[in-house]
DNA sequence: TCTGACGGTTGACCAAAATCAATTCCGTCG
DNA sequence: CGACGGAATTGATTTTGGTCAACCGTCAGA
């Protein structure tokens, strides 16, 4: 877990797209940025644990980054897999004092993180630029909303089928896409085991579905929009 | 689904201490308030249906909404059971223009209904009121969050003995409590069928749980915090 | 008092997915 | 090139909880 104080160009480019970032004019993202620093980690670093005192909030600008709760015995459940561009624990800057998750590196990441104290004191200044965090927190409640209801009643195919409906390019019927990371991940995101994804894949196979490592082909969306 | 204009003081004082409307002084009160009318709803009156044009936020101030999501065939999953002081659908204010999930009133149900384009109105102009909304959101997402964690790794007896234990009255060892509401909506809320949420009910009565009807009384929490 | 509706419980059964174990695949490093 | 290690797959088994159906208790209304 090295520091920087640079970005390169590509991370710059995601820090700015990112939805904590959206619509705020050059002075606000100035001023927010300021806040920040440049967090380097390597693959399973913990960033922090449920109950650690919060000081910083963070935006993933390159890798993978995975939020979880464990419960009384060691199981543990994943919540979210956050992907460059989204943020997590921004939740903290008006409420709790401590992290309400675990987080962990799943890969060599990339970090900007925002010290909340100058965070709220910016906000107390520019209170405008609390439009961008609000609508970050909104993105991020819906998405988690989806997340609970789809657990609740889709089977495992049809939360692959999901995901891979939302992620792929379509070319006529036909679709394809490359997994962004590996099949672990994309199994602990659809609150899955590995062997069950496994298995939700095969059973896609009959729906024409071609898996060869992370190149995923689809041969007609409609037959799997149909699931 | 009536309208009135007037609060009785009881829900004048449920919707004072709301998320909300929390920390604001007595003009931004004033502000947001004027935002709002007054809704009576009937059991199962239909508040909207995801993909509706979203017009409105909500706050319960008597009764209780649920929020819902459907999927191809006829099936649905519940997202939330919101009881007095919680509000939903704020998350549009700031992102999209149509709800994505249905709410439903589950009994004769009182709401403060705000009217979105006018709290953007105020929001251009008294920006500090989002620091209520922020931090109703962030609370909001925070708990959402737990339920899918608890969705992915605690069972149903376990999930159960977290909500007796989360919502009792301590008396020494012992504990007790009174249901809000009937125990179809406690299922609902805990992501059970009835059926499930009745056994698991049945499993606790050996580590000292008594149900009955509403009425539940605990004989030792510490047994029931190991499960 | 009878009746019907409704919420809740119980039993039987089934489907989905977690778990455990064994094996294969694949990329990396010696 | 071969060996190793992590990821992925497959099979066997078990657990969990959903579903369907029958039943019970309570309450409201005839």
């Amino acid at each position: 877990m090295n520091r920087t104080l640079t970005l390169n160009g590509h991370e710059a480019a995601v820090l700015a797209k990112a939805a904590v970032m959206a619509g705020l004019d050059h002075d606000e993202a100035e001023g927010l940025r300021a806040c920040a620093t440049v967090l380097l980690c390597d693959p399973h670093d913990v960033l922090f644990e449920e109950g650690d005192k919060a000081a910083y909030f963070y935006c993933v600008l390159s890798g993978y980054v995975r939020l979880y709760r464990h419960n009384g015995d060691g199981r543990q459940a994943d919540i979210r897999i956050c992907e460059p561009g989204d943020s997590f624990a921004e939740c903290l800057i008006h409420t709790a004092e401590t992290y309400r998750y675990g987080a962990q590196a799943m890969d060599h990441a990339v970090l900007a993180r925002f010290h909340i104290p100058k965070v709220r004191l910016l906000l107390e200044e520019r209170p405008r630029i609390g439009k961008a965090i609000m609508r970050s927190l909104s993105l991020h409640l819906i998405s988690t909303m989806e997340c609970l209801a789809s657990d609740r009643m889709q089977t495992a195919p049809q939360r692959v089928a999901n995901y891979l409906l939302t992620h792929c390019v379509e070319d006529g019927a036909a679709a394809s896409l490359r997994l962004p990371f590996p099949k672990n991940l994309l199994a602990r995101k659809l609150g899955l085991a590995p062997e069950a994804l496994s298995r939700a894949f095969s059973t896609l196979k009959t729906r024409g579905v071609t898996v060869r490592g992370r190149a995923i082909a689809i041969s007609d969306i409609n037959v799997l929009r149909q699931i």
